[in-house]
DNA sequence: AAGAATAACGTTTTT
DNA sequence: CGTTATTCTT
């Protein structure tokens, strides 16, 4: 308690009805949420049972489990700390019966989500070019978000493009509780359905969650406040944790009137402003306030810091998006020299396929770096098929799931025979493993597709029977085998499985550590944890590597050094944004975000031209910048404009040509000889010969021209002849000794 | 049914 | 551009 202020500490000593927190970015808001847990179960006679903290995030909310561990030195058993959406599964599972549910339903996530539409707008008979299944989805999000029901869409639709579409949504629904599967919407609406028809099952957790502590409140949706004040309804004591000028997710339905109306909502509020920041500069922090402080309907409040002023934001106007990217490098490469590690290091951009070039060049220039989301662990193909095998396993018949897996390996079961299970399917309203006998008694289907049928559903009885009586990681390493799946991968003369082949053996090493660390689990137990993990969650500091990571995503976290990059006109505020003064005034506050994330450093870059869908395209710098106060900016122009707003030279500096690539007299083939000769050679040595000859993956051939750092830790300069002198650091880039 | 060739689509942001 | 979906050919 000494260590908090005057503001945290009546924070998390008020504990007789509801509380708002509006906690400005970096004011301790996750000490206050710890502290005020432990104060609940010590001072107020609460059970470890009795509080359901809320979070945004798993990592959060594992965060906030392992400091109160800490703190209380007790174990967190019993408290409910999780995301919503865990929370509410667990709920369901508990009661799937008393909504049309069995209890080893499973989740769609958004790509399962848009195959289930598009098969059912298939089933309707619509025209896939009149009404896309992509919009059709999103409306079906939107009114899950808001909880309402196809009927109340089909009430509000004018359009007939939105009357249709809300009829898919109706035929839908119910298909998916056919289909026992969830989306993500569900999980919030359904859970709310359950409590509202079931006054009893309600009443149970009313009188269990003594008290409700809920983080991030600016971004929960219709469905999530809808949830909190039904269970907050007994004992009127709720705690939010919020700050309304970081509500960065109105796309995926948050509602940012539910922070600004709490104090309407709920009789006898108590509010507390936490607005001292302990994590930025004071230029960072007026960086900042002259950004949001110009969006309309906020709460009015300014951060003040005890922290000195610190060094100016340097603001770079780079040629191009390359030019961009070898800016950030080699500025970091000069904090490196100051003895700043790179998990110090992050930069931020607005939409994943900007992280691109930023791979490319940090390659290159051998830095180390994790890129955090674009394409997810969990998404990619080979463990969608995976995960689809286990949810098979797992007793949910699901459609998209079999169709996923029927011919993965090759089976022979094709388009044909799987459309004529599916009809069967629909004109008798059965599940695919009940069709498939009947379908061969009927003599509907040739021979030996009977047999190849038989053969699958054989195949998947064999697991089920395995998965009854073995862990989780044993029986993901058996189906990999099983179902020839391993074996279809390592049939590879290419070489072009490896990447598979290794996140199949790292999910299976995922699964292990799960089963070790919950033995007692069940599938469906491992199956909603993986559906509902994102990559931050997995996100580990503890290796030295520079952050690349979206803005969304960065909300959270905090790093020494930010370099906000791509600062300009569509890019960040993104073009989609322009025609709506609610969608800039978000872009607005996730500017807002970015910058409150930094605590030393804040560079921001912005490039004259960039390449989207690979065409080069003219950019102006972002709005943004001229609401920092120009005397907290230092400006460094690279060269991205002439002084008469032309360009100089090459107009399109970053652009890679088919002549970049081959301008090597010794053309391609050379290149590539050099990468089979040199660079998969093993070498036993690590000392570092000055003058000798080494090969890097990209710049070929070089010769030694210095080392500094120490052993194991170098710091190479090479000349190298194609690509000229660069500095490379020798632990990451796979440097060999020819 | 499988594999190859061709077309189409996409870039906000994510639990 | 790169990935995925669809169509064509065998």
């Amino acid at each position: 308690m000494k260590k908090l202020n005057d503001a945290q500490r009546r924070a998390v000593e008020y504990c007789d009805g509801p509380l708002l927190i509006l906690a400005g970015a970096g004011s301790g808001k996750t000490r206050v949420l710890t502290h005020k847990t432990m104060y609940l179960i010590r001072n107020c006679g609460i059970n470890p049972g009795e509080i359901l903290a809320v979070t945004f995030t798993n990592k959060a909310a594992n965060e906030m489990k392992e400091r109160i561990r800490k703190l209380l030195g007790i174990s967190t058993w019993g408290l409910w700390i999780s995301t919503f959406h865990s929370a509410c599964i667990r709920i369901l599972r508990a009661h799937a019966d008393s909504i049309g549910y069995s209890k080893s339903f499973t989740v769609y996530d958004d790509s399962d989500q848009k195959a289930f539409v598009k098969k059912c707008m298939v089933d309707l008979e619509i025209n896939l070019e009149q009404l896309k299944p992509k919009s059709v989805q999103q409306m079906i999000n939107r009114g899950k978000n808001n909880l309402l029901s196809p009927e109340a869409m089909l009430e509000r639709a004018y359009t007939q493009y939105d009357k249709s579409a809300a009829k898919v949504y109706g035929y839908y629904q119910s298909a998916m509780v056919q289909n026992n599967t969830m989306d993500f919407g569900d999980i919030l609406s359904n859970a709310v359905a359950l409590l509202e028809s079931n006054p009893d099952i309600l009443k149970k957790y009313q009188q269990m969650f003594r008290y409700i502590l809920v983080d991030e409140y600016q971004d929960t949706n219709i469905a999530q406040y809808s949830l909190l004040k039904m269970l907050a309804k007994e004992h009127k004591k709720i705690c939010v944790v919020g700050d309304d000028d970081q509500s960065i997710y109105r796309f995926r339905g948050a509602n940012i009137l539910n922070i600004l109306n709490f104090e309407r909502d709920y009789k006898n509020v108590e509010v507390i402003k936490l607005e001292e920041n302990y994590r930025s500069t004071k230029n960072i922090l007026k960086a900042a306030h002259g950004v949001i402080s110009l969006n309309t309907s906020r709460k009015a409040k300014e951060l003040f810091t005890q922290k000195e002023e610190g060094d100016k934001i340097k603001c770079f106007n780079a040629q191009s998006d390359v030019h961009e990217a070898k800016y950030v490098i080699a500025e970091i490469l000069k904090f490196c020299d100051a003895g700043i590690p790179f998990k110090d290091i992050a930069i931020f951009f607005r939409t994943n396929a900007q992280s691109r070039v930023f791979e490319e060049e940090f390659f290159k220039a051998g830095v180390p770096y994790i890129l955090i989301g674009g394409l997810k662990f969990y998404a990619r193909a080979e463990i969608k098929d995976i995960i689809a095998y286990l949810k098979i396993i797992s007793g949910v018949n699901d459609i998209i799931s079999i169709k996923r897996i029927i011919n993965r390996p090759r089976r022979g079961i094709g388009k044909m025979t799987f459309e004529k299970v599916e009809k069967y399917m629909t004109a008798n309203g059965c599940d695919f493993f009940s069709a498939v006998p009947d379908l061969i008694d009927t003599g509907a289907v040739k021979k030996n597709i009977c047999r190849k049928l038989a053969d699958f559903t054989a195949l998947i009885t064999g697991l089920k029977e395995y998965a009854s009586t073995n862990n989780i990681g044993d029986l993901i390493k058996h189906l990999y085998k099983e179902t020839g799946y391993q074996e279809m991968l390592a049939d590879d003369p290419l070489g072009e499985n490896k990447d598979r082949i290794n996140n199949v053996d790292e999910f299976i090493a995922g699964a292990y550590q799960f089963v070790e660390e919950s033995p007692e689990t069940d599938l469906s137990t491992f199956l909603d944890f993986i559906s509902l993990v994102s990559d931050i969650d997995k996100y580990d500091e503890s290796s030295d590597r520079v952050t690349l990571i979206t803005l969304h995503s960065a909300k959270g976290l905090e790093f020494p050094v930010v370099f906000m990059t791509g600062m300009e006109e569509g890019v960040f505020p993104h073009i989609r944004s322009f025609d709506s003064k609610e969608d800039i005034a978000e872009e607005r506050r996730l500017c807002y975000v970015g910058i409150t994330r930094a605590k030393q450093h804040l560079i921001i870059t912005h490039a004259s031209s960039r390449h989207t869908y690979n065409m080069p395209s003219l950019q102006k710098p972002s709005r943004f910048l001229k609401d920092i106060p120009s005397h907290l900016l230092e400006r460094i122009n690279g060269g991205g404009l002439s002084k008469r707003g032309s360009f100089s030279g090459d107009l399109f500096p970053g652009r890679r040509t088919f002549h970049d690539f081959h301008e090597d007299p010794h053309g391609e083939k050379y290149q590539q000889d050099i990468i089979e000769n040199h660079f998969y050679d093993e070498d036993s040595s690590n000392e570092y010969i000055i003058g000798a000859k080494y090969a890097h993956p990209v710049f070929g051939i070089g010769i030694l021209k210095s080392v500094e750092g120490s052993p194991g830790n170098e710091k190479l300069t090479i000349y190298f002849p194609r690509a000229g002198r660069k500095k490379i650091l020798a632990t990451f880039a796979k440097l060999r000794r020819c």
